[in-house]
DNA sequence: GCCGGAATAACACATATGTGTTATTGTACC
DNA sequence: GGTACAATAACACATATGTGTTATTCCGGC
């Protein structure tokens, strides 16, 4: 079979110590590690198709780019590598986030080695979704109480703001700062600057919580 | 730990076999066999509540009243009685009945039996929900595709935030800066942000936006 | 090929904001 | 009478933010 893995995780400790066992446990090798999701898709950028990793175990909770938005870009990217997410939290949302963004499975990191690398096998091989059974039943407990929805929307002509603009005032209204929005979606924070200083321009507004309240009331966000 | 089982199965064969193998693997007592939804509620209902069975192992497709209908029936007469639904097929729109009708867990028919009983265990004593990987991968695509409905309510215990704080909170959430919410109140700057670092601590949030998020996803302005 | 606009990027400066610390006052509770 | 706490107020410092300005690249339309 021979699996090609990824790490990310921002504590050097934790991703030695995985790796070692993936490779002693079940000769699987780790063929790249990453302490953010910033520096693990520039590591993806120079790889060739055949070389990308099967799975990747993403950490949720790193500084920069997040598990979560890291998903989220890689997956429209690299739609075949597959995503085991570890977190040492079990947060409804951030759950609901992730599996928004593709994640392909949720496991808590406490988790056995053992149980972590039968759940990489499972979802390479089988295309299954791993979870910790703990996971599970908040997904299950989200489930229950989520509608399912046509997909509806589509609010159309916002043609006030540009694609990008949009972009950037999503992120503004999740409470992110310059730097985070420039690492989410690879841009400078010169250019984020600009952008929001233009989104106000458009809004008549001076702040980010004006423009916030002015997406929000309009359904933007 | 002595576990009380049922199974609910209108194959006689896979009845017998199930509880063979749960007797003779783990020790584990089924107190309680059923054919159908109806008869498993009639033989319910001369049981005392300390002989209800902990976990109830329950098939889906069956003659009669159906394992979905069956669990919705129980789970307002006897709550605590937990749902291990079994299936043979994986299909989409039962794996979401069955959840909201108050499913605990959700294997494949074809499931190891020691991986059946391992998943009763932890369903019983840690309150997990187990799934089979590929129900678990098909949760997931529903949930990808539902919208949160929060189901509202609870303005109740607002007692985290003092009055003045949400007051103070309010302006904020219009978009006013520091000297103009000190203008409002009649206080000074110095006072506002005092009130301001008392929020963000209370919401372990770090600037205005996040805090207004909080407050308006709670419905607090 | 040229033009205009959108997206990108950078620099500089004035303000606003986040954070740690300290102090005074009023008031409710024991 | 003491004390625990909310509200008020002030100071200092490091960052984040708002704003003005300039420049390059890419793309669609004429």
């Amino acid at each position: 079979m021979n699996l090609k893995i990824a790490i990310v995780d921002d504590n050097r400790r934790n991703r030695y110590s995985l790796a070692e066992q993936l490779r002693i446990s079940a000769g699987i090798a780790v063929i790249l590690q990453a302490g953010d999701g910033g520096d693990y898709l520039e590591q993806m950028k120079v790889l060739e198709p055949e070389q990308y990793p099967d799975v990747v175990l993403m950490d949720i909770e790193m500084p920069g780019m997040n598990g979560i938005d890291t998903v989220r870009n890689s997956k429209t990217l690299y739609p075949s590598v597959k995503y085991l997410m570890l977190t040492v939290f079990d947060d409804d949302d951030k759950i609901f986030e992730a599996i928004r963004a593709g994640a392909n499975g949720y496991l808590l990191k406490d988790e056995k080695p053992m149980a972590i690398i039968e759940c990489i096998q499972q979802l390479a091989e089988l295309d299954a979704a791993p979870m910790s059974p703990s996971i599970a039943r908040k997904t299950l407990a989200l489930l229950s109480q989520a509608t399912l929805v046509t997909s509806v929307d589509k609010p159309a002509s916002v043609q006030l703001l540009s694609e990008r603009e949009l972009e950037v005032l999503k992120q503004m209204a999740i409470g992110k700062d310059y730097k985070q929005i420039a690492a989410t979606l690879f841009l400078s924070t010169h250019t984020i600057r600009k952008h929001i200083a233009n989104i106000y321009e458009k809004l008549h507004v001076t702040s980010k919580i004006q423009a916030v309240n002015i997406a929000q009331k309009n359904n933007w966000v």
